[in-house]
DNA sequence: TTGAAAGCGCTAACAT
DNA sequence: ATGTTAGCGCTTTCAA
């Protein structure tokens, strides 16, 4: 590997003016010196040091990417369109972590960070406690945050950036209501994700908009403590053993996200339910997966890669001006029709 | 953030008292000295500067991670394996790439992983013609590929860590032949990895063994040249369409991977066939995506987790010693029964 | 328009 | 047992 010297002892120049053409500040030198700069540093496949340049910058082109684990689809393609972006927008690389939700874990990812100059990073899908956030921000990370903050309204300085929960649950409900549906349940995890208690509210807000508040039941499953790939369909599975034993079973079945409706389709299949005979399924995410379901799962997409941009775009600007304030940033899901939801039986089921 | 002169001054000592306690050289220390270090170290909070340290011994603990595409599945679960074992068993933060199999992005991330100063790197399914790698060894990075190499008993500057793939296939046909399935096909995609033609040779060899040869084609689809997540998946959805219209039509299919078992599952359906009853399907790879198919698909599972150990073992190995000579290490996969294998109907289709 | 030199925070040889 | 110091490769004033 040469260095800033070598490249200047080739050219006949100061190290300060390959360091000028490096970074840009070309204006008043001459045509000539320039090119002989330039014929150098190709003669010599240079490529300046990150690290030196770190160490008198005090900046390196890196963000930290935080997810609960990476091998959950979900993450997976919000990781690809952050790297993609930060990559092909801005040149920083992305440093992957997988805390498997613990909290010893993520505070050990931000001290790397930090370590490293790092002073980016962006957290996917947080711990319901933020506070070791917010400190490791005051150590100098800016952070954003996939998904709504714990406490709407309280100031933070954090940015978050999330699809519209309350929404994405309305139009998941009210897409149910529409086509027939008149018991409903909304499945879910407990606990584990902010975004749960407004997917609530908005899966509630359709059936009190149709006159079914007392019809629309919210069914919640524990997961474990440790983190596993499975795990939300695990809990789905399990879930749909019991929804296919209630009277009157419900036969719209809003799930919390895609993963969850997988296992609701298979628990159901060997509960002996058919899918949408007997029952209708809805998720949410819109997982390239869900197409590939039996049968093909109709879902609330999120608009990811867009998401995606905003959270780069966002720490970046915010890097280069901390004078900025952190926001939240409200995206808007759509449904995609497919083939999980149809009309309920005619006889009502559990009556 | 401090630096080692603010803790050699709060502990009263030089710097290089603090450097030893650093990096462990605390033999002929007394132990006071190194109480007041330490106390010293804690009461700032403080944390050596890697940028810094690297510029001094050329070292940092980070590795790279290349992947077609992180948001595919098995990308994802391996992705997780490796950065859980950098991290937890070598304290080393993993640097992600996503290529899309785009040779200019592979480049590109060596380039930069070398100016960053990281210096092992693991490339996961990678494209074949193998000569940028090569180049990246002679500019000084360690690497480990995923996936056998192109020219089995070619010396090679790179570790290879694979499945047995012939062997994989081979239990998988062989588990349909002893089902009771005479007509057999391997469904794939052509030409983008290596562990294809190998997985062909296995799948053969099982069919010869039973005397089947002539009963054993090879079903093949073109991927498109640009980079999609569903697209083993697509391929295997289209080649569904033809394999139901083949005649005699081959009641048990082999999947050259999990996600390609997928879309013939759902080409399948939508072809009208059944799965087990008419057509018997078994994946490679062993997703936990595959347990929530419907119906479940049996699968041919591979160990990625002692995998992705070894990978990480071996980059970090061949990093500290140089002496080492790159190898190829194989593992073996294991047959996952589940439900998309059955007898084949009593009646021979298509004949 | 170009060059000299200080210094970013650390390590490790060398001195004491 | 502990301290002094050169130097890793770069950026950036300041001087010429």
């Amino acid at each position: 590997m040469s260095t800033i010297a070598d490249v200047a002892r080739q050219a006949g120049v100061s190290v300060s003016t390959i360091s000028n053409v490096l970074n840009g500040r070309i204006e008043r030198m001459s045509r000539e010196t320039l090119e002989r700069v330039q014929t150098a540093i190709a003669a010599l496949d240079y490529r300046p040091n990150r690290a030196a340049r770190q160490l008198k910058t005090g900046h390196t082109p890196m963000l930290g990417l935080l997810v609960p684990s990476i091998a959950n689809p979900m993450y997976g393609y919000i990781a690809r369109e952050v790297e993609t972006a930060a990559q092909e927008r801005f040149e920083h690389r992305v440093v992957l972590g997988n805390t498997y939700r613990n909290q010893a874990k993520e505070v050990g990812f931000f001290d790397d960070l930090l370590a490293h100059g790092v002073r980016g990073v962006i957290v996917i899908s947080s711990l319901i406690d933020e506070r070791h956030f917010e400190h490791a921000v005051q150590r100098g990370l800016v952070m954003v945050s996939y998904d709504r903050r714990a406490t709407p309204g309280a100031a933070s300085a954090i940015d978050h950036v999330s699809v519209d929960n309350h929404e994405a649950a309305r139009l998941a409900a009210a897409h149910l209501i529409e086509r027939g549906h008149r018991e409903l349940a909304f499945v879910t995890a407990s606990g584990v994700t902010m975004s749960r208690s407004e997917k609530i509210r908005g899966f509630r807000a359709a059936a009190e908009a149709a006159g079914l508040a007392a019809h629309a039941r919210v069914i919640d499953g524990s997961t474990s403590s440790e983190y596993g790939d499975s795990e939300m369909a695990d809990v789905g599975r399990r879930l749909a053993a019991r929804i296919a034993a209630e009277r009157p079973r419900p036969t719209g079945l809003v799930a919390v996200n895609d993963m969850l409706a997988y296992g609701l389709l298979a628990g159901l299949r060997e509960a002996g339910l058919s899918v949408p005979g007997d029952v209708s399924v809805i998720g949410m995410d819109g997982l390239f997966l869900s197409a590939l379901m039996s049968p093909a799962l109709t879902t609330v997409r999120l608009p990811v890669p867009a998401m995606a941009q905003t959270i780069v775009e966002r720490v970046i600007g915010r890097m280069a001006d901390p004078g900025i304030a952190p926001g939240e940033f409200l995206f808007t899901p759509e449904l995609e029709r497919r083939d999980s939801v149809a009309a309920p039986p005619a006889t009502r089921s559990g009556t």
